[in-house]
DNA sequence: GTATATGCAAACAATTTGCACGCCT
DNA sequence: AGGCGTGCAAATTGTTTGCATATAC
């Protein structure tokens, strides 16, 4: 595995940010530091550095989104999509269920986050 | 909502089946009812569904399967993709998080499946 | 030097949508 | 009769891939 400037790029970015981006979303920060990295070149480091285990992927609405590995569990709000951290969430694990191997727990809160629980709230999801 | 019968179909095919179809999987079965339906309306369907807590999803490689909603998690081997029921875990829930109101939890056990432990399996994915 | 990663654009796959029409109520 | 759901096809969206070139080792 090569290490590149856009390997290293994208990988700063998912571990500096707080924010849960999307493919699209690491594309328009990385373009700040290399101005012509192409969207694919994202995707392919994006891909191969999950594979890894540099980071990890929490789907929301059918699209993957980027967080660092440091363990923790993700609330997304139903309404208008945001994902929260969740931290200090005790869930006991299986190493195996009926002879599968268990190597990894996916695990999702799914709700109505505070904003979204006020009646002035419309609900407009943030894409 | 409207009762039609391409809905009570796309209904009874997911309530019937133990497969997690995927959406064309259920447009493949529904033609056998009616032979004319449409992939759109299956969607239709599968989304209004699924928005009515009728159905539930699970993702699977970027493609949403659906299930009866009766109370379970899954399993998914990360080789063949196949996804296995699991019953019977005893997981803590919270109601709430910060604020922010909990009314479904995510759960997907990942690893590898039984069969793809055996050393001759070349984990070709099950597409 | 050579293999691997890149940029670019085209291809792809899953899903959504616009529209004219048909069917439930 | 009126409106919502449908079939159909085209459009969108997120992601992957082929290829010629550039770059890391």
């Amino acid at each position: 595995m090569k290490n590149t400037k856009q390997r290293k790029v994208v990988l700063d970015i998912i571990n500096n940010s707080d924010k849960h981006l999307d493919a699209f979303g690491v594309y328009k920060l990385a373009r700040i530091s290399i101005s012509n990295i192409s969207l694919g070149t994202v995707y392919r480091n994006l891909g191969s550095l999950e594979n890894e285990g540099a980071i990890q992927v929490i789907m929301v609405d059918g699209v993957k989104h980027y967080d660092k590995i440091i363990p923790h569990y993700h609330f997304v709000c139903k309404k208008c999509l945001k994902i929260i951290d969740v931290f200090d969430l005790e869930i006991p694990r299986l190493k195996e269920y009926n002879g599968n191997l268990v190597d990894d727990y996916e695990i999702v809160l799914k709700g109505i986050c505070e904003n979204c629980q006020k009646e002035d709230n419309y609900g407009i999801k943030r894409k």
